[in-house]
Formats: C-alpha cells, structure tokens, sequence
DNA sequence: AAGCGAACCTGGCTGC
DNA sequence: TGCAGCCAGGTTCGCT
C-alpha cells in the first residue's frame, strides 16, 4: 500500500464500532498513502497531507487485496458489483490497479482519521503500554508495572495499557511456555523492593519469543481469517494450549491435561500440572 | 481504585 | 431439519 495514491473510497455504512469520521471517503480521495505502520493493534497510513488513517480489525475484521480491473480505468471496479461480499464496510481504490477491501462481520473495528500531530493525544493512543518487540520489555518493566497487582497474570498481560499488542491466544500460549499459571496474582512476578523475580525475566522473553513465531508463520489465521492474499496463517498449527480443552498437556514429560476457565469473560486455556 | 461482568454485533457450531 | 444456546481473535463502560 505504501506508495500508492488513494483513487477513490466506498464507504459502505455510516459506522463501525464508532461512527467513521466526517466527511471521511473525501478526505483520503486523491492522498497518496507515505507509509504504513503499527501502534500495538492499530494498523496506520500516514498520507501526503500529514494525516494518519487509523484502522482497527476488532475481533472479525480482515483485509483483502484484490485486482480492481483494469488499471487505466479505476473505476470499473465500480460496475462489478460481484467482487463485493456480505460485511464489506469500506473499499480503498488505489492508484496500482488495486482495491484494498476491509471485510467486518461484527464490526469490532473501527477506523478514524486524524493529524500526525494529534495521534499521541488521541484518547485510543495515550494511555497504550510498551511494544512487546520492542527493547522495552524486560523482567524489571514487566516487574514494574505488576508490582502491587492483585489482578491475575492473564489479565494483567492482556491489560493493553501495560503492554500492548497481546491478544487472548497469545497470552495463553505464552504462560503455559513460562510454566506460569494464568490465575497467579501479577504482583507475584515482582520481589517486595519492586525488582524482577527470576520468572518475570524468563517470561518476558517468552512473550517475544511466541510472538516473532507467530509473525514468521504468518499469524494465527483462526476459522475464516486468511492473509490478504487468502491463504492461510499457519500458527495456529503450533499452538500448544489455545482451544485444545481436553488434550493431553504437550510440555516434554507433563501428564496433565489441557483446561479451559474463564477469566474475566475470556476463555484461558491452560495446564494445572506444569503452570505454576 | 482496582478488578470484574456486561455490552457492542454477527455467524458458526453443538446438542436436543 | 429447526432452533436454542453457547462461543468467538477486542475494547470500553459502569458497577462494586
């Protein structure tokens, strides 16, 4: 998408979890996108006049690339009603020769668009946590920001204003790695003086680690989700706990069987007998 | 004030 | 076959 100039936009509903903003198919007409990038689970475009297009998937939502005709006439696309499918919210002609398609069934996601300059204050951005895959995390931030929380681990690594980015399949996976038991209380992980425990170095690490497998198998692709070029992700083939209830625990040696509980109205799937 | 359940919305699957 | 009930990748809101 970077590179390309912005056509036109179909914009097929008035909202999504929010309403789109004003006049928002005529603002990104005629941009040309500066470059894409990522705030935790925000997808964003940066345009030629210095606004961000902040796009959100929820929980249903996907993209799609497709050929938009032929790339002397845009616009085709426009009489081929057929490429159109059910949840299709917006459509993104660009300059390429393709259409960028965001697909939402439950319409979870959202999109809004904004100045550069405004982005830090937007009420979604300013109180977000760490990246993951940054340098920043490590046993001592991850001790920090847990020391005093009662709240149990699983909810305290989805909580995005800590670190942000992790989703429910990635905690889980994570914590069963760590050999950690989702229902430890987070303050656990810090020592009294507030500095890491052996555990909170190890699980930092992990947490990276599931996440660049996860990146490097092209995501987790659950049910219906594909990449943009339809195919598959392939990590939901490595997961080791996430919906695998009543399996046997795959940790070397461990003869427990995977559970499921719910936590704070999350399914957490997990081994009692390796995750302590 | 932290922590938890409910709500937002649609569709797929299970079991009666 | 039909239909009720449950479940789903996320996030915010409101109550205790």
């Amino acid at each position: 998408m970077a590179g390309a100039a912005i056509v036109s936009v179909e914009q097929r509903r008035p909202n999504l979890r929010f309403p789109f903003p004003p006049r928002f198919a005529g603002r990104l007409a005629g941009r040309t996108i500066v470059a894409m990038g990522r705030r935790a689970k925000y997808l964003l475009a940066d345009l030629d006049n210095g606004d961000v297009l902040i796009m959100h998937l929820g929980m249903s939502g996907s993209f799609r690339v497709i050929d938009d005709g032929n790339e002397k006439t845009p616009g085709a696309f426009h009489h081929e009603r057929s490429k159109i499918e059910a949840h299709d919210h917006v459509v993104l002609h660009l300059s390429n020769g393709r259409a960028v398609i965001y697909n939402d069934p439950r319409r979870f996601g959202f999109m809004d668009l904004v100045p550069r300059a405004e982005l830090s204050v937007h009420p979604l951005f300013a109180k977000i946590g760490i990246e993951p895959l940054g340098n920043a995390l490590n046993g001592a931030v991850l001790a920090q920001a847990f020391a005093g929380k009662k709240a149990p681990l699983k909810a305290a690594l989805l909580d995005q204003t800590i670190i942000a980015g992790l989703g429910n399949i990635y905690v889980c996976e994570a914590l069963h790695r760590a050999g950690l038991s989702p229902k430890r209380e987070a303050r656990t992980l810090a020592r009294k003086d507030g500095r890491p425990t052996p555990r909170a170095e190890a699980l930092a690490g992990i947490i990276r680690e599931v996440l660049e497998e996860a990146i490097a198998a092209g995501g987790s692709s659950l049910r219906d989700h594909r990449l943009t070029d339809g195919s598959l992700g392939y990590f939901q083939h490595t997961f080791r706990v996430y919906d695998r209830e009543g399996e046997p625990c795959p940790s070397p040696g461990c003869t427990g069987i995977v559970k499921r509980l719910v936590q704070s109205g999350r399914s957490t799937f997990y081994c009692s007998k390796c995750q302590k």
